[in-house]
Order: structure tokens, then sequence, then C-alpha cells
DNA sequence: TGTAATCATTATCTTTTGTTAACGTTTTCT
DNA sequence: AGAAAACGTTAACAAAAGATAATGATTACA
């Protein structure tokens, strides 16, 4: 994709949180670079800040953690949606897991420092504030919805609300990666997914 | 305790966030109002748009739901903490859970309307639009924290660490609401303690 | 193209959790 | 002070999940 249609794609995937006048857009669009991802490839690791944040043109990721020597996946991001270390981003401290590639990615990035200019920027801090402030007021309700589900529901009733969310993410991500999202083993899983076919 | 006092309490506690001078700090505590809460009273109900945000000054609050007939404890919040129905807040949306004193609770509390005065005060516009986003950072990493518990923790290592970071918390609060903030039931959390407590 | 790696399923066994109920203690409230 | 409610523990059983290993099938890639 060439990077107008990406800088297109972007500034549309955001309005959901603010709406940049031409003449900011002009501004703000020259603080932001491109990025690509090939498959299995790494966007952060454990142990290094995280430097940027990245809006997701093509493509998608996932972020796991590394326990006991194993992989364990906590979540997905794919196309038209913003991808982060967050807490690594923000904190400026050493991320705890990882972020890799799924399939080829492509990228629309501001770094850290980009980001500090901006809202140093006169005519950009008010807007930078407040698309920090919703962005992050998103994702708390995505993280309200997502522990809500660890709390009230059993593993089988959360894949049955994922099936019904977002079945397509079945076609798209290996089923053992779901499955540690889900908060259980893949052999669980399957015996789940088992489970409740022969219910229907 | 007395108004100034409190005021005090919420000024030094959200000095994490952000710092006012005494002039900022004027107009702003205009916009603020008092109020307590005896036990088992609740601040958010189901189906009711969350309209304030506070400071608890003193006392404690958890949050839970009703499944099945069932209250889940959720979380908690403590003295010098803030709290809302979060999502319901931020996006005017009837709330989906309860908050319900445990004790005898005080707050200091922003409501809806004047939080968004206070944004389009020229005076305080870019210092509230930062505090929102750095409160809405705050809680996103004790999200992250608290997601990564459910996906890469067994129910015992969950209770371990807890004890670990916060064992003050069973001095105060029921065991079997922690069972549920745990993800588990309260038998459960009861078969954890003995096993726990034998293996030392 | 062919070999290796990845992946989902299944089986077996063990461990843990959920469910229900009972019991005694403590707390609450009138 | 006394009755009722709330609470933590324990027991017994059922259900579910974890661990490990084996088996095909598919995919990746050299």
């Amino acid at each position: 994709m060439d990077k107008q249609s990406q800088l297109a794609a972007f500034r549309k995937g955001i309005t959901q949180f603010v709406t940049f006048s031409d003449t900011e857009w002009e501004i703000f669009s020259t603080y932001l670079s491109f990025s690509s991802l090939n498959k299995k490839e790494h966007f952060a690791v454990e142990g290094k800040v995280c430097d940027y944040m990245a809006f997701i043109t093509r493509g998608a990721v996932r972020y796991y953690h590394i326990k006991d020597g194993q992989e364990i996946t906590g979540y997905f991001s794919f196309e038209n949606e913003l991808m982060s270390a967050y807490k690594s981003f923000v904190k400026r401290t050493p991320n705890r897991n990882y972020i890799q590639a799924l399939e080829e990615t492509e990228l629309v990035m501001i770094s850290y420092q980009h980001l500090q200019q901006m809202l140093n920027h006169p005519l950009l801090a008010l807007k930078m504030e407040r698309f920090g402030r919703l962005i992050a007021e998103y994702y708390i309700c995505c993280y309200e919805d997502r522990v809500t589900a660890f709390i009230t529901q059993s593993p089988e009733e959360r894949y049955t609300a994922l099936e019904k969310t977002a079945c397509d993410i079945f076609q798209r991500v290996p089923q053992h990666f779901i499955a540690n999202f889900l908060g259980i083993t893949p052999v669980s899983l399957s015996r789940i997914r088992k489970r409740t076919l022969l219910q229907h």
C-alpha cells in the first residue's frame, strides 16, 4: 500500500477519537513514519522500552509473554487498530512482553519523541492531549470488558462469546494462540469446541 | 474529616497526575463537591449512567456484577484512590455493575457536567485534558497487569501474588469477595489458603 | 519437491475447581 | 441481649482443566 493510502486510512481510523483540520493534519503527518513487519518479526520485545505506537494499515500482530520458557499469547491487533506496548511506551519502562507480526504487516508509526514534540506544539497540544486521553479511555473500556469476562464467565462461556463477536478470528489466528487469549490451554480449547459442537 | 482536609488530601493524591498552581486550584476546587456513603450504600448501580467520579478520602468500596442472581466482586478501591464506573462515566452509557461502600466512606466528587465545563474553561482545559489522559493511562497499566495475571498465572499464583503485594486487604475485605476478585469461588480460595499454608 | 515444523485432535491420567450442603463462629441489627 | 444474617471451613461428589504423549493433517521452507 502506498504512503498516501496509509495516511488516509490512519486519518480515517482515528476519527473515532479526534478529527484533524487539513492544516492540523499537515503538521501532524510530518511527525509520522512508516514501517513494515515480516511475518514473525517483532515490533516490541521484552526488556526494551517501546519507542513507538503504531496504526496497523495491513496485517495482524499478537502480544505474548514468556513464562517458564513458554509463550503465552494475551492479545491480538488487526488492521485499522492501534498497537503499542502501552505501559512501556507511556511510562518509559522496559517492556515485559513481545509483540510479533502474525502476517506481513504495514504500519504508520508515532515515536515517543515526536509525540512529546506534538504535545508541546502550540497548534497541536490540546488536540493531542485529547487524542491521548480518548485512546486511553477507549482501551480502558476494552480492558474493563476483558476483566469482567474473566471474573464472571467460565472458559466455555468466554469461548462462545468470542465465537459470536469475532468468529473470523478463528480463520486468521492459530487456535492455540486463541486458547491462551481465553486463559486456557490449547488442549482444553479443543475439548470445549467439541463439547459445544455436540450440544447443537 | 472536614472539607479542607479532604481537599488537601485530594490535591496531594492527584500530584501523581498533575500539580495545580494555587490559582488553578482555586478555580478547580469550585467544581468539586462532597459526599459520603454509609456501609452498603451504593455509589453506582446497574442500568444508570454514572454521573460522578470520586476521590476516596476515607473508606473503601467494592465493584460487583450480578450474574444469575449472584453478586460477583471484581475490584476494590480504598482511600486516596480514584473511583468511578469509568466506562459509563466517559461514554454516558448505562452502567453494568454496582459500586458499593464496604465501610463508611467519604468522597470528593467531580460531576460529568463540571468536568465538561472545566474541559472548556480556557485556564483549565489543557491541564484537565492531561489530567484525564494520565488517569486513563494509569488505569490502563493496572488493567494490563490484571489481565496478564489471568492469562499467565494459576488461581493459586494469583493468590500468592496478592498476599505479597497487598496482604492487608485480607484484614479489610471479606474473603469471599477476594475470591471473586481472583476469579475463583470462595470454597476454592479457602482450599488454596490451606494448601499454601501447609507448604510452609 | 520433499523434509521438517507446526498444528488440532484425541486419549489417559492427575490435579484443580465447581457445587452443594453442613457446621460452628462471628458479626449485625433490632 | 437475643435472633438473624453473614462468614470461613470442611466434606463429598461431579465437572472441568492441566499435563503429557501419540497421531494425522497441514503448512512452511530450503
